[in-house]
DNA sequence: ATAACATATGAACAGATATTCATATGAGGT
DNA sequence: ACCTCATATGAATATCTGTTCATATGTTAT
């Protein structure tokens, strides 16, 4: 008796492929935050606080000024990339400064890099 | 005279440490390229394509089939990654094998679930 | 306690994008 | 030529999310 083939509209090319990987897939748990940590990173604007922090610890008014960014929109995201465990900060008075958690973050954004520059100009952003 | 602060409604606390990144930003347009990168990256079913093609090479409809996808949807999200050049592929007949374009995006992928990892238990996906 | 300032956050809006549906293309076989 | 099957794609919809505005919180100083 064969497996339905619930959404898909085409015949199993190669069964023994599909079974031999269908075992190796990750933990769906797993998927999924790796994806989310990556949706973190892909957002213009927290990408760019991201790249700034890689040089040096900031507070939110630095950030917001040397970004060109409303206090509020930088707030918003540094908020996010906490959630997400990119970035770690500490309180001194009234001041809150921003920095990197840790050096995965760095590795991670250098591969990406990387293969942008060796993508070369043929590399498409836009449709 | 001071410098204008456009939208920032704080007043600058660390002029040195601002005007020191200032000259180490990455050019803006590698910055969106790689944030773009990580923009393909980011979605589940974009990433679970990802991460299954990093154990084989596969046909559109072993994809379609192991993740219960439909055929359009996984045609669809191939074609973006393949703008991204975060995958290649090669045509036998009617069918089109797709693998992952370079080592380096084996490399991001598997910082990044280090990094997730290594965040533990404490990680929130969500609000 | 009150004022001033840095930062955080809720709500609403605007723009982006994943998914579906319908259909087109392109290759192999009859 | 036609039909079938694998893949690609255009258009429309539905959902998500970045940004702004207004306001709240929390800390320091008076």
């Amino acid at each position: 008796m064969k497996k339905q083939l619930m959404v898909c509209d085409c015949n199993v090319i190669h069964e023994d492929v599909v079974n031999e990987v269908k075992h190796k897939l990750p933990n769906i748990d797993e998927l999924e935050k790796t994806a989310n940590l990556f949706k973190v990173l892909a957002d213009n604007t927290r990408f760019k606080i991201i790249t700034t922090l890689l040089t040096h610890e900031m507070c939110v008014c630095d950030l917001s000024y040397l970004l060109n960014m409303s206090q509020s929109l930088v707030s918003h995201q540094l908020r996010k990339l906490r959630k997400a465990r990119l970035v770690k900060y500490r309180r001194e008075g009234k001041v809150v400064y921003y920095s990197l958690d840790d050096e995965h973050i760095e590795k991670i954004i250098q591969y990406g890099i990387d293969h942008i520059r060796e993508s070369g100009e043929s590399f498409e952003t836009r449709e």
